[in-house]
DNA sequence: TTTCTATTGAAACCGATTTTCAATTCCAAC
DNA sequence: GTTGGAATTGAAAATCGGTTTCAATAGAAA
């Protein structure tokens, strides 16, 4: 089993939350860490069933929200209205392509500060945001 | 029945498109002409009951969607997962209050450049974006 | 006023996700 | 180890905006 930092952190979430340890909770998150980019529940699904066919959508589902809570997993969502998951690192945006799918992630003070500027004029305690850029990817003009 | 302008751009679209004038779609579009703001289906189908009592959700969606297309109203989706229509003026993203759900306008000519330059910087063909800012406003922060 | 087509409204459906609930599994105490 | 009780699981049902279906109705052209 790799991963031992982040299994270990999960562990240590369970335990101090009176939760139980389980192999599908170890198998989901070894799949989600595998995984490269924004994967989706349901590509979680299909990866971790080829190793533990019983696995059911719901433990999918219920796993990848308590990873979440325990920070080790980031919820994203975009136009399509699929649920994506990241792993955790600092703060940034994403530029998505309308054709392939492609996401790339960006990262710009400029904005950053713009918005908390924006904010304060009109007296807002900002909290989050949501800024995403659709077009077509270099690839997808050709 | 106030907004000519309006209910002859609709006349006007209807026609050209083969379709029908109805009740209907006249007093929908008087209501949502009448809100402030950006309205969502519900709200029209209560208003339009009081005035309409036979109309159903079905033709409210129905309706919104022609005047979408027809140019007479805007769609917009925030996190909350509910559509909600604005009167089509100029480029513009939005600030949302979580606590009361006040949304204001703002228009920041240095994000849409900044914008521009980040897609760029990728090779994409930059389409359309999405930017919100979620907080408290400031009535909410007392 | 006939006729043809678009529109309407109720109800069924959609699809991602959540909830329900009985069966199972974990794990701490014996 | 066993036991017992709480947490977890998975299948199926429910959710929730919104859309589609379909038979009945209503515009509007002839």
């Amino acid at each position: 089993m790799a991963h031992e930092l982040e299994q270990s952190a999960l562990s240590r979430y369970l335990e101090k939350h009176g939760l139980k340890h389980t192999k599908q909770r170890e198998a989901i998150l070894e799949v989600f860490l595998e995984a490269t980019g924004h994967i989706t529940s349901e590509a979680i699904y299909e990866t971790v069933r080829t190793t533990h066919r019983h696995i059911g959508f719901t433990t999918v589902y219920r796993t990848m929200k308590l990873l979440c809570e325990a920070g080790l997993a980031h919820e994203r969502h975009f136009d399509d209205g699929i649920t994506r998951y990241e792993i955790p690192h600092e703060h940034h945006d994403h530029l998505i392509c309308t054709r392939c799918g492609k996401i790339i992630e960006f990262e710009c003070r400029m904005i950053e500060s713009a918005q908390d500027e924006i904010a304060a004029r009109y007296g807002f305690d900002l909290l989050r945001h949501r800024h995403e850029l659709y077009g077509h990817c270099a690839d997808c003009q050709k």
